[in-house]
DNA sequence: CACTTGACCTGTCCGC
DNA sequence: TGCGGACAGGTCAAGT
C-alpha cells in the first residue's frame, strides 16, 4: 500500500504524537515483522525517548535518545497506530478501529510511560521494523541504493531523466517502481502520474525525451502533493497515525477506475498488467 | 549490469 | 455453501 503520501501521512501524525514520550515496555514474538532480540530491546529501546519520526521513501524511522532508531517499511499492509487514552472515548471518529486494537494482525506493541500504546499491525507479515543504531542507518543496503526524493527541489526534470538512463531499455513503469530510479513511487501513483502526462506505462524509457520526462516530474511532484493533502489512499487496509483512512482514492483519474469514463475525453478507463502490476489506462489519452 | 519473474503471506472476491 | 484461482499498495532473490 503505503507509497511516499501514506508513509510521510504517517510520520507527519507521529511527529505529533510520540515526540518526547518514553518507551516503557515492548511486546513482539514474530521475528520476521520485528526481529531483533530481547536483550537488544531492554538495552536499547526500553527506557528510551523518542526524539524525532524521519521518512527516506517508503521507509519510516522513529530515532529515540539512546542513538539507536526503528526503521520500518509497511510494504503491502502494514499499519503504524497510536492509541492515545483520549482515543477511547466513545464517539472519537476512529473509535471502532481504534478501540480493536490490537487484533491479530498486530505484530509489536509499544507501551509509553503514560500508558498509551503504538501498534505495528500487519496482515500479509511482509513488512517489517527493525532496531539498529541510528549511526548505520545510512550504510543500509535498502537506505543506500535509494533514488532522489521527489519532494526535494533537486529533483528536477533533468535529475529524473539521468536517473531513468539506468533503465532505458525496459517500460516507463517499471522504472518509475524502482526505487533505485527515485523513491516513493508505487503503484497507485505511478499509474496517475502517466495518465497525467499522457504516457503509456508500456512505453519504452529510450522513447521518452526530455520534454516529455520534465512533464512527467512535474506530474508526480502534483500527484503525490495532492495525496499528502487527502492524507493518501486507502485501498484496502492503510491508515494513519490515527487509524484514519485517506481520501486520494475518491480523486484519483484511472487507479481502481477500470471501467468508468476518462475525465478527460470519456474513454472506458482499461485495466491491464505491466512490469508484472495491475495498471489503470486511458486507451485514447495514453495511446501509444 | 539490466531485465523479468516468482516468492514472501493473509484475506477477499469471483466464477463454477 | 464450498472450493479453487486470481489478485492486492512492495521488495528481493534467482533466473536469463
Amino acid at each position: 500500500m503505503p507509497e511516499l503520501p501514506e508513509v510521510e501521512t504517517v510520520k507527519r501524525g507521529l511527529s505529533k504524537l510520540i515526540i518526547r514520550k518514553k518507551i516503557q515496555s515492548v511486546e513482539f514474538d514474530t521475528p520476521k515483522s520485528f526481529p531483533n532480540s530481547a536483550s537488544d530491546v531492554d538495552t536499547y529501546m526500553v527506557g528510551g525517548v523518542v526524539t524525532s519520526v524521519e521518512r527516506r521513501a517508503k521507509a519510516l524511522f522513529i530515532h529515540l535518545d539512546t542513538g539507536y532508531s526503528l526503521m520500518i517499511h509497511l510494504k503491502m499492509t502494514g499499519q503504524v497506530v497510536y492509541v492515545g487514552k483520549e482515543r477511547f472515548g466513545a464517539g472519537h471518529p476512529n473509535e471502532s478501529l481504534v478501540q480493536s486494537l490490537p487484533d491479530r494482525s498486530t505484530r509489536v506493541t509499544i507501551t509509553f510511560s503514560d500508558n498509551t500504546k503504538l501498534y505495528f499491525n500487519d496482515q500479509r507479515k511482509f513488512g517489517w521494523m527493525k532496531l539498529l543504531p541510528t549511526e548505520i542507518i545510512s550504510e543500509d543496503s535498502f537506505i543506500k541504493k535509494l533514488g532522489p526524493e521527489p519532494l526535494e527541489p533537486e529533483f528536477t526534470g533533468s535529475v529524473l531523466y539521468d536517473r531513468l538512463q539506468r533503465r532505458k531499455n525496459t517500460n516507463i513503469k517499471a522504472a518509475l517502481l524502482d526505487q533505485t530510479v527515485l523513491a516513493g513511487i508505487g503503484n497507485i501513483y505511478a499509474d496517475e502520474g502517466l495518465w497525467m502526462s499522457k504516457i503509456h506505462p508500456t512505453t519504452r524509457v529510450a522513447n521518452l525525451d526530455k520534454k516529455h520526462v520534465q512533464e512527467l516530474r512535474d506530474n508526480l511532484v502534483s500527484v503525490l502533493q495532492l495525496s499528502i493533502e487527502k492524507g493518501g489512499s486507502t485501498d484496502k487496509n492503510y491508515v494513519n497515525a490515527e487509524g484514519k483512512k485517506g481520501s486520494y482514492i475518491d480523486f484519483a483519474e484511472v487507479f481502481r477506475r477500470e471501467g468508468l469514463p476518462c475525465s478527460r475525453c470519456s474513454t472506458i478507463i482499461e485495466k491491464s498488467r505491466v512490469a508484472g502490476r495491475g495498471t489503470h489506462t486511458c486507451p485514447k489519452c495514453q495511446a501509444r
